[in-house]
DNA sequence: CTTGACTCCGTACCATAGTACGGCCCCTAT
DNA sequence: ATAGGGGCCGTACTATGGTACGGAGTCAAG
């Protein structure tokens, strides 16, 4: 893939392009150096494939539950050696994420309860406040 | 249960005071009347068993994925009998569920790969920005 | 050699869901 | 009767994760 300016690593990411500027910010992205350009400020910067790789993941962290501020330091601990920390990470995220997907799964059985309910012809409105009671 | 003050709702909710306060705001909650104090402005709310009810369900709808708006609706609609709209935002929900769930799965299954993967003796940093790749 | 699309940068603004604060009032126990 | 712990209320502030804007510069095509 040939390098791109930010709009196309933006399109790559699935993200806009106000969005890379901010991971920039976050410290998430690295902003790297304007070619030497014709005009006072530099060129246009690139963007490479690896940055494309760096954006999906921070996505797919955040899809993971992580905050940035926790992708900040996943990204920076990619650099070093600190492997004890990042199994710490990520362990500490599975065992979020099962407790969360257990909960979802609660709460979608009360819904289809809902929805069940609410679909039997009967009359009047559905139990909607009392739909998650004994979860 | 005898009726409580709001910092018994909110303690029976599992919310702050000010919590409560910001849903009577937003419409998810009643806000009783004052009895009539001696005083200038009456004196001090009284909640029910059936404001705790809806306490809770605004918190397990807020864990189902609904945002506040939607409660709001949620809440509307308890008290007429639009089964057809009930029975839609839940299946909607639903629907949203099941996706959110399959992420988490996959999301938590790229998490294990790279404790596992961190986690063999090996040298080295783990890699962590490729984790999630070919997910 | 101009036009138009895009970049760069700082700064400001947004939505969501709260959380905090300060002044005043009420109520109950001492 | 007085002190202290809540309650009431308006308003302001916070965190998170963006999104928008305006002016200046860059660049490639026609």
């Amino acid at each position: 893939m040939a390098d791109v300016t930010i709009a196309g690593l933006a399109r790559e990411g699935g993200v806009g392009v106000e969005t890379v500027r901010y991971y920039q910010r976050r410290g998430l992205l690295e902003t790297p150096e304007r070619p030497e350009g014709s005009g006072s400020n530099g060129g246009i910067r690139r963007y490479t494939a690896d940055d494309v790789r760096r954006l999906r993941f921070i996505r797919s962290a955040q899809a993971a539950g992580f905050t940035l501020e926790q992708i900040g330091e996943l990204v920076a601990l990619d650099a070093t050696d600190d492997r004890a920390r990042a199994r710490q990470l990520a362990n500490e995220r599975i065992a979020a994420l099962d407790a969360k997907i257990q909960e979802l799964k609660r709460v979608r059985a009360s819904l289809q309860r809902l929805a069940h309910e609410c679909g039997s012809g009967s009359e009047g409105p559905c139990p909607i406040l009392t739909a998650f009671d004994a979860d």
